[in-house]
DNA sequence: CTGTATCCTTGTCGATACTG
DNA sequence: CAGTATCGACAAGGATACAG
């Protein structure tokens, strides 16, 4: 264990902390791993993030290689977003995720 | 799933990927499942993480219920840090990361 | 419908120096 | 040994407006 930097691509949990630093980037990947969706559905599930950042975070897990974007020559367009083969393998981790999430929020609420 | 702030306690992912902003979290968390360990040493385990940032960053997972702080009355002081009960839930987590972050450096050098 | 372009605010991190 | 104080730099996100 050495440098951050230096250990992307080495070590795991600096690679994973790398890729998943955008904000929203668990939320995202929880709902493409129900399926391929479409940007505006995919906004419709996710209010209080605006076109702009939506945007910009799929395009950072599009470049991980997280997410595949399909584009659909049509009029209007149509562009549909799906994990991709890395990406599926993540769904392990988002269960595990979800699980202990649902312990953490129960143990923040014992703790009120 | 509708706010981030509001679905804080409520969205597992929202809860979660909250409490692993830090930059260095994961790598903490990962070095404290092994066994509790003392500022310095964690200091370093962690090169390239300032004091100030190492503290922080303990300072935080502390406050959010992940990690135990026990200060032992001596001179020199020692200070142990250590997984809290929810922390140690956290560890499945952690193997789950630690699988699929080397399938992604996998990936990443073949696509290289 | 699916974005992009700006601009601005905010938070986080790191560097450095100092302390009980 | 185990921190804190201060400061500056930078990146990420959000708001808004515009575009193909």
């Amino acid at each position: 264990m050495e440098d951050r930097n230096e250990l992307f691509g080495i070590c795991p949990f600096v690679t994973s902390q790398k890729v998943l630093t955008g904000k929203w980037s668990l939320l995202i990947m929880y709902h493409l791993s129900k399926g391929p969706v479409r940007f505006n559905e995919l906004q419709r599930r996710l209010p209080n993030l605006t076109q702009a950042t939506l945007s910009k975070q799929l395009k950072a897990l599009e470049a991980d290689g997280m997410v595949i974007r399909k584009e659909y020559p049509q009029i209007p367009p149509k562009v549909e977003y799906s994990m991709s083969e890395i990406g599926h393998k993540f769904k392990i981790v988002l269960e595990s995720l979800e699980v202990w999430g649902n312990e953490y929020i129960e143990y923040i609420e014992r703790k009120k």
